[in-house]
Parts: C-alpha cells; sequence; structure tokens
DNA sequence: ATTTGGCACTCTTCTCCTCTGAGTGCCAAG
DNA sequence: CTTGGCACTCAGAGGAGAAGAGTGCCAAAT
C-alpha cells in the first residue's frame, strides 16, 4: 500500500519538518535528501500520503506537515532509537551518582532529563508498592500529637501526623513502635495490611485506641492512599517550543497531579517505551504535544515512570534515546543504594 | 513638590492602568474618577509627573504608564492593604487546616496562594534554624549504608543517606542512635555543633570511625548547607500576564533555586511585607517583574518566607492583603502542630 | 497663579490593496 | 511509472491611506 519510496518520503518530511519547523516542499525534499527522484514524481507520493492521512498542508499552496499519523508510522516504523553518545552517557552516570538522597536522584533525573531533551521533563518518585518497609518510628510531637515516619528500602521516607485526641505515655509508644517494627521489618508495603490486620487485639486496653488511630494512619498513608508524587522540571523549554495550544493551557494541565498521572501511564514493562502523540494524550490541552515516557526502577521490575513532553513536532529518536538511558541509569542508581 | 491632586492621579493611573492594562489617557482618567477637573488640567499634572519619573509614555501619543518609581509610590503612600473578604478568609483556613503533614502544607500554601492572586506563588519550606531536634534515627538500608533522619519539634523531617565503607554492627548503630538522642533532644539545630563537638572521643575505639562519618554527614546537611527548599506554583498564571520579558526567561529564572531564594529575600520582621517593584529585583529575567513576600513563621518569629511574583502591573493591595492573611494563616496552622 | 477650552500635531494601528513567491495539481510526453 | 511544463492558489510582505487617541501649548477665564 505504501511502498518504500513513499515510507522514504514520509521519513524525510517527519526529519525536515521536525529540524526546521516549517511545512517541507517538494523541491526542498529532492535537494537535501537524495532520493534520486524529480520533485514531480514526490509530489505524486506526497498525494498519497496526503490522501492516506499521514501528511497535511496548512493551507493550500504549503508544503506539508506530518500529521499524528503520520508522526505515529515514524516513530513504528520508520525510526530506530538513538542512542546517546559517550560523553553523555558519561555526564549522566557522574551527574546521578553524585546524589546523596532519594530526594536528590529525582530532582537530578528531573533536571537531567530536561536538559538532554530541552523539553519539559516528568519524574514520578518511586512507587511504594514494590517497596518493604525497612524501619517504622512514632515520635511524640505534641501532648496529643505523633509523627510517623515510615523508612522502606528503596529509602523513601513516608511521614504523617497523628492526633491522637489524647495525652499518650511514652510507655505506650515505645511499646507500640517495638510491635509495629516487629511485625513490619521487611514486609512488602503490599502485605502491611494483612500483618496488622490482628494489632488492636494485641495490645492492651488502654492501648488499644492509640493503636487503632495508628493502624488507620499507616494504612491510609501506604496503602490505599498512596498518592504518587510527580516533579516536573524544565518548563521554561515549553516557551521555546512554540505550540499552537495556548501556552498557558498546557501548563495548566502540568499543575494538575492527577493529568501527570495519567500522562506517564500505566507503570508496565521498563525495557519498553511509550510514546503517545498529540491527540493520543488523554488531555484536551495537550492536543499539540506528544510525550514519551518508560517504566524504571531498581532491577527489571519497574516501580515508578518518568518520561518527557514536548511538541508533537519532536526529535523522537534523539529523545527516545534520552528517556531511555536516564530510565537505566536511575534503576542502576536505585539498585546500588 | 506633588501635591494632592497629583498624587490623586498618580493613583489613578495606575488603578487603571493595573485594571485595564492599557496607557490611560487624560480624558479617560476624568471620566473614571470624579477628579472635579478638566483633561486639560490632568495633562498638566500628568507633565509634571512624567518630568520626575513616576509615569512615561510608551510613545509619543499614547497615555500613560507607571514606571517602577511610580509604582513605588503607590505602595508606599498611596495604597492600603487591602484585606480580604470573610469568605476568603474562611477558605484559606479550612483549606489548610485539612493539611496533614508539612509537606501538605506547604504545597496546600502555594497552590492556594496562586489561586488567591492568580500569580506565581513561592513558598520556602520553614528553615531549619529556628527549630530544634525531636528525634534522630539511624537505620540500616544496607551493609556499607546507613539511612539518617532527624525529625524536628516543626514536623519536617530531614533525610540523609551515608556510606560507612565497612559493615556496622547493629548494636554499634543502636549505641550511637541512643547517644545522639540522648545529646540532642530538645536541642536547637544551631547548637548541634557544640553538643555533638566532644562526640568522637565518647565512643569506644571501634565505633569511632562510624560516629565520625555520622556526625559530619549530620552537620553538613543540618547545620552548615541547609539548603532551603522552595517550591513554586501557579506558574501557568504567567502566561496569562503577558510579560514583556519573553515568558521563557522567567520561567528559566524561576527554576533556579538560588534566583528563588533571593526572590523572597532575607528572613525579617514577619509583620512587615517586602515589595520588590521591577528593576529592584536582584534578577535580569525579571526586570518587569514584581514580587510582594512576607515571613512566616509559628509564633512571631519567622522561619521562612512566602510570596508571590507576577507583571509590575499588579493589583499591590490585593496582592499584598492576600499574602499577609496566607503568611498569618500558615503561622497558626505551623504553630498549632 | 491656576484652570480651561481650543487646536494643531504626532504617532500608532487598522484596513485595504497589490505584489511576490513558494508550492501545488494536472497533463501530456518520455 | 516518471518527468518537465504550466497555470493556479494562497499566505505573507510591504505600502498607502484613514482613523483615532492623546498630547502639548497657548490664550482666555477664573
Amino acid at each position: 500500500m505504501l511502498d518504500d519510496r513513499k515510507l522514504a518520503v514520509l521519513r524525510a518530511i517527519v526529519e525536515d519538518y521536525v529540524s526546521t519547523h516549517e511545512p517541507v516542499g517538494s523541491k526542498a525534499l529532492v535537494d537535501r535528501h537524495n532520493l534520486g527522484v524529480s520533485p514531480a514524481t514526490i509530489r505524486n507520493d506526497m498525494a498519497v500520503l496526503e490522501e492516506q492521512g499521514y501528511i497535511a498542508q496548512p493551507h493550500t499552496s504549503a508544503g506539508r506537515v506530518p500529521t499524528d499519523k503520520g508522526y505515529r508510522l515514524f516513530v513504528d516504523r520508520l525510526s530506530t532509537i538513538k542512542p546517546l553518545s559517550g560523553a553523555e552517557r558519561r555526564a549522566i552516570e557522574t551527574f546521578l551518582a553524585n546524589a546523596y538522597d532519594l530526594d536528590d536522584v529525582v530532582s537530578r533525573t528531573v533536571r537531567l532529563l530536561a536538559q538532554l531533551t530541552r523539553q519539559v521533563a516528568v519524574v514520578q518518585y518511586p512507587s511504594l508498592t514494590r517497596s518493604s518497609v525497612r524501619h517504622v518510628e512514632l515520635v511524640p510531637i505534641a501532648s496529643e500529637r505523633l509523627l510517623l515516619v515510615v523508612i522502606t528500602n528503596t529509602g523513601r521516607v513516608e511521614q504523617r501526623a497523628i492526633e491522637t485526641h489524647e495525652p499518650v505515655s511514652d510507655e505506650a509508644i515505645a511499646h507500640l513502635r517495638a510491635l509495629l517494627n516487629a511485625r513490619l521489618d521487611g514486609c512488602w508495603l503490599t502485605d502491611v495490611p494483612d500483618a496488622l490486620a490482628d494489632l488492636p487485639e494485641q495490645v492492651s486496653a488502654d492501648e488499644r485506641a492509640l493503636a487503632t488511630t495508628v493502624l488507620s494512619v499507616l494504612l491510609e498513608s501506604l496503602v490505599e492512599k498512596h498518592e504518587e508524587k510527580i516533579i516536573i522540571g524544565g518548563a521554561a523549554n515549553l516557551a521555546r517550543a512554540d505550540l499552537s495550544q495556548s501556552l498557558r493551557d498546557v501548563l495548566e494541565a502540568l499543575e494538575e497531579q492527577v493529568v501527570l498521572m495519567r500522562l506517564l501511564g500505566e507503570v508496565g514493562d521498563p525495557s519498553s517505551l511509550t510514546v503517545r502523540i498529540g491527540t493520543e494524550n488523554p488531555h484536551e490541552s495537550l492536543r499539540t504535544t506528544s510525550v514519551v515516557a518508560t517504566g524504571y526502577g531498581a532491577g527489571d521490575q519497574a516501580v515508578a515512570r518518568l518520561g518527557v513532553l514536548g511538541p508533537t513536532r519532536m526529535d523522537y529518536p534523539g529523545t527516545m534515546g534520552a528517556v531511555r538511558a536516564v530510565a537505566r541509569y536511575v534503576g542502576q542508581i536505585l539498585a546500588g543504594s
């Protein structure tokens, strides 16, 4: 249906349009790529490509621009992920290796991605579901207020204040802390509810109220409502890529956690890249943007996702290479800690 | 030098320009404000104001626009901070009261400020220097890796990974943890170095290396290098306020921690508002923006700062009212926890 | 001494027009 | 199937003109 030359023409159109940001015409194409045929032939091919919906003209007498469908074909069949240069790899490695805690890893990652791709980077904090409990701490911070701190094996620290509504003795706290640690040490977060189901019955009557309160907060914060945290960086890059959509709408969308979550998509196989192009995006305001995302994690299990967002007219091979590389290195760093 | 009417004219110019976003002419002024004089008189006054540098014309036959100096006079002498409505106050209160930990307080605050002022909000995390140590936790997360967690009385949790470069026994860790807590409980963060100066000498020889390492990380993370964390929100509002500067430059500036730090200014009296207008700003790219900031904190001591950034052409009385109100409520929340 | 109406003047901005050129589609010939 | 030729279309640049907002200044009025 589309012979090799037509595909080559589509590829050339995408590449030229991405680099020049201007509709590309038949003459320019034969000049810049040695296709061995005349502009007229290219025009015929273009007509076919347009009919099939891979390219479009902004107005009658302009060159062609790839459609979302065209980019899709390009990404799926006409391009290969472009590996980073050695220098880039080394830069990533050392930059990430210097991070000193989880927050720092994430914030460095987001900056790195933004710089490397010159686009908006989005990084999700490592999910809790794949982690296990390293330590639970219960600290009084006021007479009727406790701080619950859970430290996981991925180095993430989760904290939550607890209102006890009545004074609590230090012994009761110490006892509960010991109990929690004994029960939970090494426990997968997903198993926490089971491990603690009978906790209130295991303590003396006067500690029961406390135990129940703490338990509910713990479950809520860690399991049910593990609201994933996401940070973004390189928003300034949006301003360079003059989107046809109002920039404001895009910025607004990026401030909503929910949108960001859906943007990155489901956590899946870390070795595969998700590319969502233009209208394939879940959100209205992101119709003229594309997202390249992937999972990352310690080992081969993805614990969270990261990616970048840019205009549909982006350098897909390069972006995909950068995203993949960064995800790999972050995984290594996480596995190493 | 400037009689009352000229000041009234300046005030009217600022108010009109802020609401219309267009240079204001003499006729429009007498129409919208009942100044009781003719346009010609206003023109004379305007000529004087312009000569003194309070207003300027974008081009010869346009109305007048306030200069930075004009805004400055307006803020200092011609306007009063506009208190929020009762409904707004209640909304702030309930919105903040529902926060469940420090992170949440800060993130709610930044969203609140951005929404209330329709500008970019900037909030600094409560500083550590005014806090005291509530608890120190030392947790092994790998054979040669510890996690140091410090919980302060403001509910902030500081964490840092430590490389020990040699296996450490659980007893050594427990011992050190007990020692640290005994020494530091309730200790002001500024006093931590003194309190721990002789720590290495107090432990047995085989724990000394560990103690030294932990100590240095602790001091570094808490005292010397308490890099203040700042978060921003409402960046989308920037796009609405079409700045004459390239939006990109502003976004870029806002991504740099250092710039943000200087933007908010020195922590001072929480009851006073800092307004920095246009070129009074420390950063080149923020020449067309103004910052309204103030300190906030539990009680009457400021522990950090917050504020908003917007075009110089902003509603100063309203913005100042919102910033002040939010700062107060956040202070209450922090004091209550 | 200040205020005021009148008036000429200056610019920006909007609209309308034309012209140019890139790029196309189509056709007939190779 | 490819190619050169050619007429056609249309966005965008550039220019002229008109409109309109606003000013500065002056002489008269208060």
